[in-house]
DNA sequence: ATAGGGTTAG
């Protein structure tokens, strides 16, 4: 017992391939390798490295996958270009009769769907939700909306969401999202308050969505309200927060206060970067400066 | 023992 946990935490820690070949060797001369839980934590090792055969040769060595495997392998293929995988996997799931679905099978074969934008699939697995008793299952529910949403599904992720009896944080947030993305973009900012009289409150998940929201429709005043909220509720050590407050700012032509923002950032990613350096060039380009007066602004 | 959501550009 004492070995397991041990072997399990090994492969939490694990952060190179060569130490996991090692681990596995290990386990297979030891015999844990028919541990559920070491097999399954090991599928799962190899393809956080994208070791992705690897987990496939594991997940096939096992003579009778559980629930667990079929969900990591699922999993694993879900948000790759072989998404097409996860679906194949599903399906021999359901047809095994050995083991059913449940709502983290569900999350991840809908992510696949919306990957590859196998509709009629998504469509058809909504449908099996339903019959499996997860129509009120709010992690189902979520990637049913983004699904439907990969695809310009507007009707049918609005009635997901409709439906659903219990809506969280999270809920929300992917549906302001999803809005977004599609380029719903008043929508999306419409939804921010009703989500405020839902009571779910809201974060920095919800802000910058909305913030993307008013970078494309140009809502400078609403930016700086949602910037205001992000402040108040001590979100701006947040670098998606950031990098959105940059990104809007600079396209609502506001580029001083987007270099404010950058220069208070405690942390800046390449998100960070290139949108500075866009608002920057977009502004030169309105301005036409006659000498390169602000090289140096950046990083007084 | 697997477990939901966020940003730019091209």
């Amino acid at each position: 017992m004492l070995k397991i946990f041990h072997l399990l935490s090994l492969l939490t820690q694990c952060n190179d391939v060569h130490t996991l070949h090692k681990i596995h060797a290990h386990i297979v001369t030891d015999g844990c390798f028919t541990i559920p839980a070491i097999s399954n934590k090991l599928i799962n090792s190899y393809a956080n490295f994208n070791a992705l055969p690897s987990s496939q040769i594991l997940f096939h060595q096992l003579g009778n996958p559980s629930t667990i495997h079929w969900n990591s392998i699922i999993k694993a293929f879900s948000l790759g270009p072989n998404a097409l995988q996860a679906i194949k996997y599903y399906n021999g799931m359901v047809s095994s009769h050995l083991s059913r679905p449940n709502s983290i099978t569900f999350s991840s074969v809908l992510k696949a769907c919306g990957t590859i934008n196998a509709t009629n699939k998504c469509m058809e697995i909504h449908g099996s939700t339903i019959r499996s008793g997860f129509s009120s299952d709010m992690l189902v529910s979520t990637n049913l909306i983004r699904s439907y949403a990969a695809f310009g599904g507007l009707v049918s992720m609005r009635k997901v969401f409709d439906e659903l009896t219990k809506k969280d944080l999270v809920t929300w947030n992917s549906l302001i999202s999803c809005y977004s993305k599609m380029g719903f973009h008043h929508d999306a900012l419409i939804l921010f308050d009703e989500m405020k009289s839902a009571g779910v409150g809201f974060d920095g998940f919800s802000l910058v969505s909305l913030l993307s929201a008013c970078a494309d429709v140009g809502a400078l005043d609403i930016g700086v309200e949602l910037h205001g909220l992000g402040r108040k509720n001590g979100f701006m050590d947040n670098v998606y927060l950031g990098n959105a407050l940059i990104d809007m700012y600079a396209k609502c032509g506001s580029l001083d206060k987007a270099l404010h923002v950058f220069n208070g950032m405690k942390k800046r990613d390449n998100f960070s970067w290139n949108s500075i350096i866009m608002g920057m060039g977009c502004m030169d380009l309105v301005t036409k400066p006659s000498h390169y007066s602000r090289q140096c602004c950046l990083l007084e």
